[in-house]
DNA sequence: CGGGATCCTTATCGATACTG
DNA sequence: CAGTATCGATAAGGATCCCG
């Protein structure tokens, strides 16, 4: 492993701000398959283990347990086991979890605002590439 | 947040909305080590490939070139050739590609507001873990 | 039911070499 | 200068088994 101290050029010259550095981390961190299913999934409430990887669907309960933990160190989900056989463990959203939904939620509304320009650019770059 | 009615299923699977299509694929786009970084690099100008890995730093060029075709792809990206030889072209953001650079800017700010509470979520994690 | 441990397949990425 | 092509290491992910 040993990972060096981090820098916003991600392995290469330091200098540029300790934001850039905050930004890009947790872009690697939540910029996974799931992590924000997850996060909408749970919006609507509280959801046990195998209910989640049902409602978010695809999953594989390998990738749903490390998506959880996940998010569990970064404060977004809280995990709380209710019951010891068979086990109960129910997954909610924290106040920082569920304020994390707003930039998400800008993030979202800007993908559906403009999706049709970029599937035109797509189409059109895929055109281009076939045509040429 | 603002809800879409359906269950969000991903790709191949039934039952989803179009809209968490849509996001979730963009962000399967976006979400790699560099394509925001270098968003963040043309936001200053446009720049010609060697330079842009320069200002990039630690990127490699297979990286860079792949990156690169795919911004270009979405239509965030505009690449210009302006001579044969030796080669000279020129990468610089689109309208949609600047626009863009919005959604990224309040997760980004966010991220900053936020950061101490998640390092110290991630601290108490790993606390916990270790303890335990 | 929740999820760790293991195995195995596949996708990612970096380094290197080569071309117009 | 601006890439493409190829190869090998390695990390991510899925399938399966098992245990509390």
């Amino acid at each position: 492993m040993g990972e060096q101290e981090g820098t916003c050029r991600v392995r290469g010259h330091p200098h540029e701000t300790a934001a850039c550095e905050h930004i890009s981390r947790m872009l690697e961190r939540i910029s996974d398959k799931w992590t924000l299913l997850v996060v909408r999934a749970l919006g609507n409430g509280p959801l046990r283990f195998n209910a989640l990887k049902r409602e978010v669907g695809g999953v594989s309960q390998k990738m749903l347990a490390s998506t959880l933990r996940g998010l569990e160190e970064n404060g977004f989900v809280l995990r709380t086991v209710t019951q010891d056989m068979p086990p109960m463990v129910e997954y909610a959203l924290t106040d920082l979890g569920r304020d994390f939904g707003n930039p998400v939620q800008t993030f979202a509304d800007w993908v559906i605002r403009n999706s049709e320009r970029i599937e035109a650019s797509r189409a059109a770059y895929a055109e281009r590439r076939s045509v040429r």
